[in-house]
DNA sequence: CACTGCATATCGCAT
DNA sequence: ATGCGATGTGCAGTG
């Protein structure tokens, strides 16, 4: 005998109107609802898209106002609203389709032709991912021993805040020329030095003094090396874990 | 009567063999799989990082070797594995706990301790998603009519390749002064400038001769406009619809 | 396989 | 709210 809900809720081929009331009661509820479905989208805000008619399984999270289409493939949804979304559900058509549309300053409707299956999970999670390998991480190695980047380093300071952006990491080398180094978990890349490039720049405006500029990160190719060097900029090598 | 395979199968808290019988089944035949469980997860690739038990909803794509863990909240999965993976399954704890594992140079193991609903999903869906708004319809445009961005404006050439890279289009204004056009669909960020201005010094080191940058998008804040006046860069406004 | 750059990027943090 | 930069960014296109 339980006095509690439910953990889950499915309902078989419901009717449009039975299946309306359970999403709208799920919503209330902020549980999560997962819905197979035929159906088709209608998206339209910072650019605008809908699709035709197939078979997609659609999630509404209702604490986060989350509404993800997701299709047969990959990482990404067809279609979706990624927060703060306002729910509504409606019948048209004589009953004959079920509408959903998540509405922020975009809007995201999902036509549902005919429901397979509709889910209501009252699910609880109160675990947090932890993550090792971050670029923050790589930030504190070097605070603790600057010499993963460079030998006589000092006077250290961590996102070191000018007017023209923050600095992964500010210190001065062994013979007292600042230093700017921007920290990166991944290969190098093109985009890393523009970055990197125009800090070096701000800063020789604003001081008019020069500034050496090193790249962290935990690989470098030739192509990107050489870059680098055009730029009179450096590299040294540090894996994220 | 029918000889062909369900549209959907759903089993509700199904014994461990019969659920990874099934599962592995909804993958053998490409079908989408959900389900709903109480489970922990183990990370280790580019990054490291499992989580704590708790109750979520699991998706496997095998057509594209997609492998989604969804919590209660957000657009992005808690972990997943985006495409190309190598799916096993397996029974651990005599049968208490069933193993699904994601390989691919990257490893993601999901442990369902209950697993409350499986659902596989025998879906069609052959409908493609027509995005209307990309920057690539901007670039049109502009080519289409230049005075989108300024009077006088001869020669365009799109996605003109240089040594340094690709530039979204080149021209040459009234006064015979290059210009290279940069476009963005959304607002005007610093991200944006740093790009820009390193074309820009960088066709000016390769042909020694000045040539203006303007960066098109569809708003631009006075902070960013401030930067570039700084970068004597300039502005153009165009939306990306 | 690597390199490039867009994306309805999303997300978190600081101002 | 806006700016800013990281992300296990994902992803498509190109060479």
């Amino acid at each position: 005998m339980t006095f509690g809900v439910d953990k889950i809720t499915t309902l078989n081929n419901p009717d449009n109107l039975k299946a309306a009331n359970t999403i709208l009661n799920g919503i209330e509820a902020n549980n999560l609802i997962t819905i197979h479905t035929l159906c088709t989208t209608d998206y339209s805000g910072r650019a605008e898209g809908g699709i035709d008619e197939g078979e997609r399984v659609v999630m509404i999270k209702p604490k986060s106002g989350t509404f993800l289409v997701h299709g047969e493939e990959g990482y990404k949804p067809i279609n979706w609203q990624p927060s703060d979304a306002e729910f509504s559900v409606t019948l048209t058509n004589d009953d004959d389709n079920l509408n959903i549309t998540a509405e922020t300053k975009e809007n995201l409707t999902v036509t549902c032709k005919t429901i397979y299956q509709l889910t209501v999970f009252n699910n609880t999670d109160n675990a947090t991912l932890e993550l090792v390998g971050t670029e923050e991480e790589m930030h504190n190695r070097i605070m603790n021993d600057p010499t993963l980047v460079e030998k006589g380093l000092s006077k250290l300071q961590h996102e070191k805040e000018f007017d023209f952006g923050r600095v992964d990491v500010f210190a001065y080398d062994e013979t007292d020329t600042p230093v700017i180094i921007e920290v990166k978990r991944r290969p190098a890349t093109r985009d890393h030095i523009y970055q990197l490039y125009t800090y070096i720049m701000d800063y020789e405006n604003e001081f008019g003094e020069n500034v050496r500029g090193i790249l962290v990160a935990p690989s470098c190719t030739d192509y990107i090396l050489e870059i680098l060097h055009d730029y009179d900029l450096e590299f040294s090598k540090l894996e994220p874990v």
